[in-house]
DNA sequence: CTCTCCCT
């Protein structure tokens, strides 16, 4: 058992930790072992989540404790199943080796040609060493035989960077290149460099990768990583995708919308190339689709595609042994931080991982550890808080990647970032709350909200695994066992629960028409579909029939939401395309300005100089301004509290946006100069739903929905009372909190939108 | 009196 911190003022969190109460299936540390094993799905996840002893102490403290020995295993032990049903028992053997391919660094400096070579000739070996390389001819046999295939692996085990290539050498990127999606643009990245390593080109050549404002890819790239963000937009100038033979849908089982679609979209284009080639067309290719997941939910996969063969590869992980409460706990934030010291007291160096939910929960945190740290006794090491959000600036970001001083121990506050985004190196420790925030959408009221939720078994095997990537680790998770099982297996896919106007728009200018009948992996609610269809009828994106109109045609050629696109649009008539244009982009960052709660009296003090009366809009414009007027000085950055990494993305959206109004014929530096007043009656041609009106009482009612809005209080008109206000965005948390908001005049809305309020406002 | 995270 732990023994407690001696602190009067903090109780004690009583864990597992008895050796021999471990059992580890014997069938998961070798795949031919588990072959023989005659169970089903169930075993695996018994293997993995059900507690296996059950000591007493004193009543009440039941102790539980298991080992995973990490989803490596889950992985091996299920392989045997799943794979037995459609591979040959050399199959299988070939398929369940175990394998080590963790990052390794790469090289910065622009190598010659030869070295190159060279260097790929030794990574070659390296390559061939890997266990995936043993499944190597099964998997392209697999993929020439089928036109679908579900690869199951762990997340790094090799199969995003070694099959592409393996595919390559078989010749199936003869007719097309090899594409590889992701859901994020760092992995998109550094998955290239690798393989353009290990091919021995540079980089843009054989390989490459595209992302937004950033595309190495050319012509003759064989293999091509891409975010999915960007195959979405492709598919409006290539419709059947046919500069690609193969499309690789990686980390499927993340379930963003943006693959959700991608999902339905390949399926109905491989469909639609095959019906070609039927009717004799000679210079069109199948199409090759390949999905790959790192968790076990693969039949639901396989079933949507035709019920596509499933391969498993195992990966391999350090083991991290599972702790769980044996008291449910009332505060798992106070329950985190005795934890932390109990793991700082009592195990072996390693840094910590503590999941929150928050920014506000992590500062909290920051300042409790701080001030319990006092209390250690003098031979303890110090324990150095460190958070880790998305909003914070670059630089206070790159401190977690430091390495703690000699003696002392790092505890990494984290948001989910942490779960796949950032990987920290040197944790051995993971403190799971089993929250975090989750974006939710009721379609009913069409309001989305923010809230505190418990994650889902698979969540919880992510955040587990993040503490053995470099040895053996521990997950203490604050809840109890029971409190896990009753968890939901895997997360609501994003496409139920969130606004889907900006998918619809980009379905139907692929020429679906009929979205309700769209070959969706899960369907969205009826009354979402409907909500997002009637709002971009609103928009005139739509007309009586749901057919696409010509402004709804030039609105999803825009990368940016339907609204923002009619603003864009309404702007040419208006003439403030070119405010409007930078008022929007610097709305596509989270925000622009950024501040510890510690300095956040300091921080409103700067953002004074650029406050406008009329709100945010103008506000945000104005920061631009005197940004630019310094250069992006980073000093003037920080002593202004001003995100530059957000500034310098949005200073790239304004130019991808200046080329795309240039190409669709409007001019982008038509500017309403110093009549701003122009551009917010410009955005409430995308925004005239997103109103609300003064009440006698003091606070603001939605005109539609008559719901009761509150200001976020990050906003320039926090506290202030004007007879009308438009905002960005509605979301509930506590409240239903509106940001980005600006003043308007209550008669500007039956200009706007006359069809909705002329007769209100007549 | 406060904003999980990602993408074009």
């Amino acid at each position: 058992m732990f023994s407690s911190i001696q602190s009067a003022k903090r109780k004690v969190i009583t864990f597992g930790d008895d050796g021999e109460q471990v059992s580890r299936p014997t069938n998961s540390s070798t795949a031919t072992e588990s072959s023989s094993s005659s169970s089903s799905s169930s075993s695996a996840k018994k293997h993995n989540d059900t507690q296996n002893g059950t000591t007493k102490h004193n009543g009440s403290n039941i102790v539980q404790d298991k080992t995973s020995s990490s989803s490596s295993s889950t992985t091996a032990s299920s392989t045997s199943e799943e794979t037995g049903q459609r591979l040959s028992k050399k199959q299988k053997r070939q398929l369940q080796h175990q394998q080590d391919s963790r990052p390794k660094k790469l090289i910065n400096k622009e190598p010659t040609t030869e070295a190159m070579t060279q260097k790929a000739k030794e990574l070659k070996k390296h390559r061939n060493s890997l266990p995936i390389y043993t499944a190597r001819d099964i998997i392209i046999k697999e993929v020439k035989e089928n036109a679908c295939v579900v690869i199951v692996g762990e997340t790094g085990s090799g199969k995003t960077t070694q099959i592409p290539q393996y595919l390559l050498e078989a010749g199936l990127a003869a007719h097309g290149t090899i594409s590889v999606t992701q859901p994020r643009r760092v992995a998109a990245i550094n998955l290239a460099r690798r393989v353009a390593e290990e091919v021995g080109t540079p980089l843009g050549q054989k390989v490459g990768y595209s992302i937004r404002f950033d595309d190495t890819s050319s012509k003759d790239s064989l293999i091509k990583y891409m975010t999915d963000g960007i195959m979405l937009r492709e598919l409006l100038s290539d419709r059947l995708l046919l500069r690609y033979s193969v499309i690789i849908l990686d980390e499927a089982h993340e379930r963003t919308l943006r693959t959700d679609i991608l999902f339905g979209m390949v399926k109905g284009i491989q469909k639609q190339r095959q019906d070609l080639i039927d009717r004799g067309r000679k210079d069109i290719q199948p199409l090759k689709i390949i999905i790959m997941s790192a968790t076990l939910d693969a039949e639901k996969f396989s079933e949507y595609f035709y019920g596509a063969k499933i391969m498993y590869i195992s990966g391999r992980q350090f083991p991290v042994k599972i702790l769980n409460t044996v008291e449910p706990q009332s505060d798992y934030v106070d329950s985190a931080l005795v934890t932390a010291f109990q793991i700082h007291q009592d195990e072996a160096p390693g840094d910590i991982l503590i999941f929150l939910t928050g920014q506000e929960e992590i500062e909290n945190m920051e300042k409790l550890i701080e001030e319990y740290a006092t209390d250690l006794p003098p031979t303890v090491g110090k324990l150095i808080p460190c958070p880790i959000f998305a909003a914070q600036d670059t630089s206070t970001q790159q401190k977690i990647f430091e390495p703690a001083p000699h003696g002392t121990r790092k505890v990494i506050l984290a948001t989910n970032i942490a779960e796949t985004s950032i990987t920290i190196p040197n944790i051995r420790y993971v403190i799971d709350t089993g929250c975090h925030k989750s974006r939710g959408y009721n379609a009913k009221i069409g309001i989305e909200s923010l809230l505190v939720e418990p994650i889902s078994k698979s969540s919880a095997r992510q955040r587990m695994g993040r503490a053995g990537r470099e040895a053996p680790g521990l997950c203490f998770r604050l809840y109890t066992e029971d409190s896990f099982d009753q968890l939901e297996e895997d997360a609501i896919p994003e496409i139920k629960r969130c606004n889907l106007e900006s998918a619809i728009l980009s379905l139907k200018a692929t020429g679906i028409d009929d979205v309700t009948r769209f070959d969706f992996m899960d369907r969205p609610s009826k009354s979402g579909l409907l909500r997002s269809l009637e709002h971009l009828y609103a928009l005139e994106a739509l007309d009586d029939e749901g057919k696409l109109t010509d402004i709804g045609t030039k609105m999803a050629a825009f990368p940016v939401d339907p609204p923002y696109a009619k603003v864009l649009l309404q702007s040419e008539k208006m003439e403030c395309t070119k405010e409007a244009i930078e008022i929007i982009s610097l709305l596509s960052v989270d925000t622009i300005f950024s501040a510890p709660s510690s300095k956040r009296e300091e921080a409103n003090e700067a953002r004074q100089k650029f406050t406008s009366l009329d709100g945010d809009h103008l506000t945000l414009l104005n920061t631009l301004r005197a940004y630019e007027s310094v250069k992006g000085d980073r000093d003037w950055c920080r002593e202004n509290f001003i995100n530059s990494r957000h500034m310098r993305h949005v200073l790239d959206v304004r130019k991808q946006l200046i080329q795309f109004a240039e190409r669709s014929g409007m001019d982008p530096k038509k500017t309403c100069g110093h009549d701003l007043e122009i551009v917010l009656k410009c955005f409430l041609a995308g925004f005239f739903q997103n109103t609300a009106l003064l009440q006698p009482d003091g606070t603001y009612k939605s005109i539609l929905g008559g719901l009761t809005v509150s200001v976020h209080p990050s906003s320039s008109l926090f506290g202030k009372k004007r007879e009308a206000i438009m905002y960005d965005e509605l979301v509930f948390t506590t409240k239903h909190f509106v940001r980005g908001v600006s003043a308007l005049e209550s008669n500007w809305l039956s200009q706007a939108a006359p069809k909705y309020f002329g007769q209100r406002h007549a």
